[in-house]
DNA sequence: CATCATCGTTCCGTAAACGGAACAGTCGGG
DNA sequence: CCCGACTGTTCCGTTTACGGAACGATGATG
């Protein structure tokens, strides 16, 4: 964990606000070099500072303590997905994950182990996805599934970028 | 933010995985003192001793500093939710939850807004949830949509509890 | 019972994070 | 130009979190 990084999140998430180092030390109730120190990264900040200066920008702690993408990404040519959650089952595992498509680019993903299956609802724009040979076409609020053992595409319809949540079920082998 | 709730969550980790105070202290390179009084909120720990604890533990910083449920929670009488994520799209708003629902009792909800869908995804166990007069049936790995602008009700099929995934959408008025 | 190991807490000197003040640099107005 | 208001950084005395050692309590062993 590097306190540098930290710092470079809560500068960043200053300045989007647009206030400035003095106005943010005083609103938190912090010195101003205890937030310089601490954007810099010279200062291995206590939880408290931590808390009451990210209180202050409005986000919770976590925003400045993880990545910006809060778990693993996977990139692929189209398809950016983001792991929220994952649950496992006595049946089977499951992947939740935030999924954005790149439109005018298809993406070709191989086939998973037998029995795997992918459940899709879209948030915006128009997916096309699902088996490579029959995919299926789905709009903004609705739902896809298909068992993934076969080679399968993801594409948009249209120019908008697609998002989506992505569930990957993998049965028990 | 209470360090005394930090505290307590690194001691159930700790006291789940069966190691003493003393030994996670040597392991995690902090002294004991430092570690007896994180775990009793009387310290205001600092990043890099908290990054070292949690890392000894082989969980996330966030696991000790966000509720276990990392979302705002809905609590009802059957259900249990937590917001995951929410999506504001120029057509509608989507919020993602992960859902557990408690077996023996049924929850009735009230209608939402016209137009307002429920998608939900079976991890584990057997749901019986929609229209409180037309509800409908899925097993673990199943799918169920509804249009909630009337009342519905969620319930297990069974003793078992079950864990879900719920999206729902809201058409921008 | 005596002994030894280990438990978690408390004491204490040191190192460092803290807030306030002083500092140089920059912009805008009279 | 000069000044005031502001920016962010650096200096400094105070506060406090730090690790190590000492402590009493508990449980196992001979």
């Amino acid at each position: 964990m590097d306190p540098a990084v930290v710092g470079r999140r809560v500068r960043a998430l200053r300045e989007e606000r647009g206030i400035s180092l003095s106005t943010l030390a005083r609103l938190a109730g912090v010195g101003k070099a205890t937030l310089s120190g601490l954007e810099h990264g010279t200062r291995n900040p206590t939880l408290e500072t931590l808390w009451a200066v990210t209180a202050q920008l409005g986000v919770p702690l976590t925003a400045v303590l993880t990545e910006p993408a809060a778990g693993p990404t996977v990139h692929g040519t189209a398809v950016t997905a983001t792991l929220l959650e994952v649950f496992t089952d006595t049946d089977a595992t499951y992947e939740l994950y935030r999924m954005r498509v790149a439109p005018g680019v298809t993406q070709l993903s191989p086939a998973h182990a037998p029995g795997v299956t992918e459940h899709v609802t879209v948030f915006a724009g128009v997916l096309c996805a699902g088996p490579a040979d029959a995919p299926l076409t789905a709009p903004a609020g609705g739902h896809l599934r298909w068992v993934s053992d076969v080679p399968h595409s993801y594409a948009t319809v249209g120019d908008e970028e697609v998002a989506a949540s992505l569930l990957l079920r993998y049965p028990r082998r």
